[in-house]
DNA sequence: GATTATTCGTTAGTATACAAATGATATGGA
DNA sequence: TCCATATCATTTGTATACTAACGAATAATC
């Protein structure tokens, strides 16, 4: 622990930019143990939004999915790559891409949901259930 | 919001890790219109482990700020050509190399804290006083 | 209708973040 | 002392994550 200035000190593991780094590392471990097709929180998070809307042009999904452009377009890529999702081009705007699951894509998604709430339960599992109501509705309004 | 089996349903907005990769963002982008040097949240982390301990290895410091060897490495490289850092080796171990701080980054390190400060108040902003007490403790027995 | 502005997707560059493999060096136990 | 084990640092490969710049296409404005 520093002292800065007079009587205000600094610890790092007080700060909340490092918490939610170490949060989102543990967070990252459980979910790597728990999904199939070697999928990460990025690439589920962005076939959850593609299930929910059906056809998403690819911008219109990093907004969704809160991801950038660029971010987003090599997550489509590898979601395309692992035959999860398809693209097609859209006849009324020749700029966009239209976004969809494939049927190995659909088939997949019961599952997921089942696998995201098991990470979501062992994510948690430190906490009471009081304890993770109130984590939730704190990070809500962080974002 | 999707059914999955009989009476559950599964909402990604209200997924710890989803909300904890948004806080982060949200962080990400405070940290950058507060921070000199262009220094990341992870560069800002290590400086502040090497001041702490004065003299560390790269895997010690690794551990230290909660990042893998092959991270630390180039966090430390990137450090060390911004002149913040510089290394040494250990004469009682010649695995080792010892990493410090410059002088110039000893002398930036007062500013750093105080950056820091900014960043956790603005990014704690949304909440009142009393939550940001809460969230801390319960982001802590989430690491 | 022509000009301007916006949106869409792509690409290049930088910085985490981790797994896995490697070589060099230390260390502990037989 | 020898050897198995562990540790240290490096390197390669993959996946976010964002900035910045780009061309193509569309929308808005005059």
């Amino acid at each position: 622990m520093i002292v800065v200035g007079e009587k205000t000190s600094y610890s790092l593991d007080e700060q909340v930019g490092y918490l939610l780094r170490l949060a989102s590392q543990r967070h990252a471990m459980i979910f790597q143990n728990h999904i199939s097709q070697g999928l990460t929180p990025t690439q589920f998070s962005t076939l959850i939004r593609v299930a929910e809307e059906g056809q998403v042009s690819q911008n219109q999904l990093g907004r969704l999915a809160a991801m950038d452009i660029a971010t987003i377009k090599g997550v489509v890529d590898r979601l395309k790559a692992k035959g999860l999702l398809q693209t097609a081009s859209d006849p009324d705007d020749k700029r966009r891409s239209i976004i969809s699951l494939t049927d190995k894509g659909a088939e997949l998604m019961q599952q997921l949901y089942k696998s995201g709430q098991s990470i979501t339960k062992e994510t948690l599992a430190p906490l009471k259930a009081s304890e993770q109501r109130t984590l939730i509705s704190l990070l809500k309004k962080l974002s």
